[in-house]
DNA sequence: CCATCTGTTGACTG
DNA sequence: TCAGTCAACAGATG
């Protein structure tokens, strides 16, 4: 699933299921989904609560009694689901929660690129990926100012730098090349040489598109049966995205895809034009 | 069958 | 420090 709008839907989802549950037992189906042993996660979240689910970025956590926290990361297709107890495992069940009411939270994960870190709650940010994570994509904690900073500090291109997650936390393909688009800046633009009125409506328009794709509930491609929580709708609202050939809704031109730091990156070479002396 | 794609990220190379 | 490549893995698509 997951951008960050995808992993706070999910969030929210299971706040509502599974916040204040018991947990009776866990089953790790695949070992290397967790950092410790099998038995040894296993035993470590008997009886705990779950008392809360935080997000940072991308990573959803977990918050249990007696100072735990899961640290969960779906990575590309990371799933969880509730069902009750003794339901089919579906083929791509590698963590099973059982909870003391008769329910199951279970971690499905088609392609096994998730991970879940259990840690002492208060030391999440050992973890690799939260040790660097750059700051939320808010109005209040990704300033003008430390946009501007890193942003003259780098000659990297643009669409790789904001898919860093060290830079600014949460965005993922979609998000950046939409962002990219309606700032009208071209994914190979080298971030330092950007003016400061384009850094400036790049800042807005993460602000805002990330909200919105909240609001709307995160996007879902492909037919992924949603995590959880409510069906994503935002995939209604993409400009770019997988619209290879299709006309550019600003000004008509064909929308192009192409291959930048191994990611599919779709713009519109009219709207978005590479400035700057180097050319093609 | 084969090549190539995929909402991610970390390790390795030169 | 950085850009490029690959790897983890499974399934869909042409």
């Amino acid at each position: 699933m997951p951008e960050l709008p995808e992993v706070e839907t999910v969030r929210r989802g299971l706040t509502k299921l599974v916040e204040g549950s018991t947990i009776k037992s866990v089953d790790v189906l695949y070992p290397k989904m967790v950092n410790l042993p099998p038995k040894d996660f296993e035993n470590a979240l008997k009886g705990k609560k779950i008392d809360r689910i935080d997000r940072r970025g991308k990573y959803l956590l977990i918050r249990l009694s007696d100072h735990l926290t899961i640290v969960s990361h779906l990575r590309m297709e990371g799933k969880y689901d509730v069902e009750l107890d003794g339901a089919p495992l579906d083929k791509h069940t590698h963590v099973v929660f059982h909870l003391t009411d008769g329910r199951e939270l279970r971690y499905n994960d088609t392609r096994k690129f998730g991970r879940m870190n259990l840690v002492d709650t208060g030391t999440e940010m050992s973890v690799a990926g939260l040790k660097t994570i750059g700051p939320e994509p808010t109005e209040q904690a990704l300033t003008l100012d430390y946009m501007t900073a890193i942003f003259k500090k780098s000659r990297k291109v643009i669409k790789p730098f904001l898919l860093d997650q060290s830079n600014i936390a949460g965005l993922g393909n979609i998000y950046a090349d939409e962002v990219l688009w309606l700032s009208k800046i071209n994914p190979k633009q080298p971030v330092n040489s950007l003016k400061p009125a384009q850094i400036k409506r790049l800042r807005k328009n993460i602000i805002t598109e990330i909200q919105m794709a909240i609001d709307g509930h995160g996007t879902t491609v492909h037919s992924y049966s949603t995590a959880y929580g409510e069906a994503g709708n935002f995939q209604n609202h993409l400009n770019v995205y997988g619209k290879q050939g299709e006309p550019c809704p600003r000004c008509g031109t064909k929308i192009v895809k192409i291959k930048l730091a191994q990611r599919g990156t779709h713009y519109c070479p009219k709207c978005q034009p590479l400035r700057g002396e180097k050319h093609e």
